[in-house]
DNA sequence: AGAAATATTATGTACGTACATATTATCTTT
DNA sequence: AAAGATAATATGTACGTACATAATATTTCT
């Protein structure tokens, strides 16, 4: 690289990289500091900082104040998964979405969901299940808790028309959420309502969202046998 | 805000995300240009152009050149999952790590394994297997191949004392990988290994590993029982 | 009117300077 | 020598300017 072609900080990332990579630059190493890397590779800085930034967000780097930049001892693979809507994520695959309200009732939370949500056993909450369809076959069965006091609105949502789910994504935006992955067998109700068998190893994913300290929504959401969630890392 | 004290592109983030939040701009809106919403916050372009630029890389925000910038429609939410080492995954949850190498041989790949990594079906590899433990119970069955040609030196290995997971995160780095996660049922030989029963549903995650087009390694990490993947959204 | 060329515009990025901040290294005091 | 104060330093960030780029709007040409 000359002084005079410009820089791109995706050049200077690709090129840290690329001696990360080939280990010109070892885990646990200390790397030249942001001024030498600029001079080195004729460019700013702000342009090099950009780029350590980055590698250093995607788990590449380690970065501290006066300490400098070290390429990180325990390379930490950060996977972005997206957790879109499940009717986009169901049409995303080509197939054609469906979506079907089992049950709605207003009513006080068990103690499992109390202790998700940090609310009291007296809350008034809603109560919703339901089965989103790909292609007319079950894809995933949701069981939903929503406080009626954190989103009164969804009392007018018309909830056999549009999913819980996507009515809260709209709605009810949250600041922050807790998702955990997991895998259980289908019980006698579940394995019914997902067309399978009982025993049925299921993929789970458990959301929980919060408005700042407020919880929202606490979901349950069963994804029907041979669903598997993907990431590029 | 007034234009006096100095603005962190932090605070713009805050402010811009507490107006979706506050339903102030919509999912779709178009919301101000940066030069506009510049001279509303009394900051420089450039502190807003990093605000909004972070915004749109967590999936709040869409932005396009020319056409400005528009409050997501669909709000995908990015969750980040990291990916660490097994050991210090074990070892973060305040247990204690061992492991075990259960079996390894050079052989030639079945035919999945040729798919995957994207080899011809004669290619060396080395086949392994092995169990790492959390405070002495099995947590994670581990069913690995490697390409030698792509990693000749992992034969130096010595795999009784580095699991393989461990010791191809530190010299064999790689440039792209695939992550599956799914939920699978025990068979009667993984469920003896882990110590439970066949049929009991399993966390699976499946990755495959590349540098630049060359397949490394494509391992079946299978979880005991009750594990669950978390990540904060 | 329709197509092609051109102008306009909002975001994307680079650069240099200035100062803030966290952390380490050094010096001073007891 | 230990503790506390002070200096040094690498990263973190803000700002203004300049130009690049992609997408849209407008004008020109046929």
């Amino acid at each position: 690289m000359n002084s005079t072609e410009q820089q791109s900080w995706q050049s200077v990332h690709d090129e840290v990289l690329r001696r990360i990579h080939t280990r010109v630059w070892k885990p646990g190493d200390l790397i030249p500091k942001e001024v030498e890397l600029a001079e080195q590779l004729g460019c700013a800085r702000a342009t090099v900082n950009r780029a350590l930034r980055e590698l250093a967000s995607e788990g590449f780097l380690d970065r501290r104040r006066k300490a400098g930049t070290r390429v990180a001892a325990h390379p930490v693979r950060r996977a972005k998964l997206d957790i879109p809507v499940i009717r986009l994520e169901i049409e995303g695959r080509g197939q054609k979405y469906a979506y079907a309200l089992l049950f709605s009732e207003r009513r006080t939370p068990p103690p499992e969901i109390c202790a998700n949500l940090g609310v009291t056993a007296e809350s008034d909450m809603l109560h919703i299940t339901s089965l989103h369809l790909a292609d007319g076959k079950p894809f995933m069965f949701e069981d939903r808790w929503v406080s009626i006091k954190a989103t009164p609105t969804i009392l007018d949502a018309d909830l056999e028309k549009i999913s819980a789910n996507e009515w809260l994504v709209l709605h009810a935006p949250y600041t922050r959420g807790d998702i955990y992955f997991s895998a259980v067998n289908a019980s006698a109700a579940e394995a019914k309502v997902l067309r399978t068998d009982p025993g049925t190893s299921l993929f789970l994913m458990e959301r929980t969202t919060w408005e700042n300290n407020t919880g929202i929504t606490s979901a349950r959401l069963l994804f029907a046998p041979g669903y598997r969630k993907h990431s590029a890392i």
